[in-house]
DNA sequence: CGCTGATGCAAGCGACCACTTGCATCGGCT
DNA sequence: AGCCGATGCAAGTGGTCGCTTGCATCAGCG
């Protein structure tokens, strides 16, 4: 009864208008259009776009459920669950992450909204430091290990939406796990 | 008889409110006040806002020359010397620059000045593919090599500007360089 | 000294946008 | 059938912003 249109749709709809025009030029006109809703309709039931955005986020980036409670010997198999999830994420909301990363910088409307999803960063940290401590990996902050591992994904896919000519096939977590392990000199013994 | 305040101040301070507003959000009165001039004063000399940009970045990246043109038998070194150009840059302009790709995406005005900046990445494909080539790298789209060997540079700089806790220490490149061609365990012998 | 051209100042125009409001409509519920 | 709440529609409000304009000022140059 809530609805014709359910939330879900209107979710789906601010966060593709946000990909490719960015937070604040998604108007909430064409957030509504998309959704194919009224604009009226929009602000009633979800009273502030930044009040959409939030739970747009936070029923989006909730089904993203990353699985690193129990970090074990196995240093590749941990960072390619990492590796995985960001490409993922990525992949099919690329556009957005990005977005809304650059933009948290200047937009307090925006930053308050993240903060519910970089508690993630967290455990990727202490599975990191886990992996440090047994001495499977370089001893470092973690960050800067989490930088390294996921910045190859992550420009990718910001030089995807950039970039004519750059590469569209998606990236291969394995290699990316692999390469940072070995380095990319070639038959390094791998 | 050009003015009291210099073109370059003028660029400066567009490219400061820039980096900690964004491209929209940048008001030319904000930007003519960053400057110490009126705003009328500000168009009647460079006519429009995206002219102004057009100026401010020309002049900006000119400066940075990146000396790339006879590659040799040290990877090592060539890639120092890339890795070393884009920290240098996004220490520097890291705000403006990660602002301007991300804007690019839905704002012509922006695409467009960019495509002088880019003709840059050219340059550096060719050296990676020469050290591909001769054996020194892994085989693979040279863009995918460059992304996987910035992307932690240019990570950190993104994550220096949104997460208050991100390190604030400045990119070693040599070490960059190291961890990119040797991977990320300890002692493998480098 | 008188001209010229670049500047500052203040006001304004037109466009866009988040958000509101009043009213008619329509669907489900009792 | 009759009610009620959610919707669509259209118009509007107030704010921001790129850009313009008219006028006064001020510096350099002959």
């Amino acid at each position: 009864m809530a609805s014709r249109v359910t939330d879900e749709t209107v979710f789906d709809a601010m966060l593709a208008v946000i990909a490719e025009q960015g937070y604040e030029r998604a108007a909430t006109r064409a957030i509504a259009d998309a959704a194919g809703i009224n604009e009226a309709t929009l602000f009633r039931r979800f009273g502030s776009k930044e009040n959409l955005l939030r739970q747009a986020v936070r029923r989006n980036f909730a089904g993203f459920a990353l699985d690193l409670d129990a970090p074990g010997d196995d240093v590749a198999a941990d960072l390619l669950t990492i590796v995985t999830y960001y490409s993922r994420l990525y992949e099919t909301r690329g556009g957005v992450v990005l977005t809304l990363m650059r933009e948290a910088k200047f937009s307090p409307e925006v930053a308050a909204v993240l903060t519910e999803p970089e508690a993630l960063l967290e455990r990727v940290d202490a599975v990191i430091l886990h992996h440090q401590r047994r001495g499977a990996l370089v001893t470092e902050p973690p960050r800067h290990t989490f930088f390294a591992l996921v910045g190859p994904v992550m420009m990718r896919s910001i030089a995807r939406r950039v970039d004519q000519r750059a590469t569209q096939t998606p990236v291969d977590p394995e290699a990316v796990v692999r390469r940072f392990l070995h380095g990319h000199r070639p038959d390094t013994g791998e």
